[in-house]
DNA sequence: CGTTCTGTTGCGAATTTTTGCAATAAGCAA
DNA sequence: TTGCTTATTGCAAAAATTCGCAACAGAACG
C-alpha cells in the first residue's frame, strides 16, 4: 500500500544508480512516517533498525531521492526542509507564516499556471510539490491592517 | 537609492519593536548586497563594520525582518535560504534544480492565482516572493525522457 | 535624571546539515 | 562464483543554524 519499491528500484538501476539497503530503508521510512517528514525523524526511525546508518547518509539519500523525483521537498514556514513521497497525484501547500498551519491544495489549481510557464518561459515547473506562504483565515485578521 | 530606512524604522517603532544599530546594519547590508543574500554573506559584511555583532544576531534579525515583511525569504535550489528586500514590486523565481540558475518572473503572472486562493480558500498568499522549482530550457533536454 | 519594564544582543553550547576521504559493497560481465 | 569498476557509505571534522540565559539598552514615566 505504501509504494512500489520494485518499480522505483528498476528505475534507479536503469539510470546507473544503486539500490542499497540504506536507500530502501530511508524510502520506506519516509512513506511510513507520512506527509512532512524531517531528516531527524527519518534518522531516528532508521537508526533503530540499522544503528550504523549515519546521519550523513540520511541527508544524502534524501537529497538524492529528491533529485530522482521519488521524493518531494517541502518547505516549512520556518525555512526548514521536510520530505514526502512524490506520488502520482501531487498536491501543494498553503503555509501560514503565523501559525505554521498547512492547507493542502489539489493538483489542478496549478495546471494552468504550469502550462503558462512552459509556453512563455520554456521552463518546466516541477509541480510534484509547491509551497505558498502567507496567512490563513484565522491569522489574517489578527495581523491587523 | 537603496531604501527608505526612515519609513521602515517608523513602522517598526510603531509596532513596539526597537530600531537598533544591528538591525539597521543588517538591513543595509541586505540592500547593498543585492538579490539573493545568504546569512553568511551578511555576516561577513556587517562583521567587518561591527566586529561584536554575532552570527546569532544576523540569523535572528533576518528572521525578524522577514516576519515584518521588510525582507523576503528566497528558497534556493539546494534548500538553503537567502533574503532580499521585499520591495513594492515583488518578483518571483523559476529555480532550475539542475543548474541552479534563476529566472525572474514579473509580479503579474501570479495575480490571478493569488486572487483564486483568496476567494476559494480564504488564504492570503504572500506574493512578496515565491520560488518555483523545475528545469530550465537548457537542462530539460539533458534530463531526457 | 533615575527607575523600571521589556525588547535585544552576545556568548557559548547544542543542534542540524554538509563535506572529505578511505573503506565498502552494488551491479555487471566473464 | 569471482573479480572489476565505481557508486555509496561511515566516520569524523567542519560548517551552518538555533537556543538559553545573563547582560545590555531603548522607551516611557515619574
Amino acid at each position: 500500500m505504501t509504494h512500489d519499491t520494485t518499480e522505483i528500484n528498476r528505475r534507479l538501476r536503469k539510470s546507473g544508480y544503486r539500490v542499497t539497503p540504506q536507500r530502501q530503508l530511508i524510502l520506506d521510512a519516509v512513506c511510513q512516517l507520512g506527509e512532512h517528514v524531517t531528516p531527524e525523524t527519518v534518522y531516528d526511525h532508521v537508526h533503530r533498525i540499522a544503528p550504523t546508518l549515519s546521519r550523513a547518509t540520511v541527508y544524502r539519500v534524501l537529497h538524492f531521492l529528491t533529485d530522482q523525483r521519488i521524493l518531494a521537498m517541502v518547505h516549512m514556514a520556518d525555512g526548514r526542509l521536510a520530505y514526502e513521497l512524490a506520488g502520482p497525484e501531487p498536491h501543494h501547500h498553503l503555509v501560514c507564516r503565523t501559525c505554521d498551519s498547512l492547507l493542502e491544495l489539489p493538483h489542478s489549481v496549478l495546471q494552468s499556471f504550469r502550462r503558462a510557464m512552459d509556453s512563455q518561459y520554456d521552463f518546466e515547473v516541477d509541480v510534484s510539490h509547491v509551497s505558498f506562504f502567507g496567512h490563513c483565515t484565522d491569522c489574517r485578521d489578527s495581523a491587523g491592517a
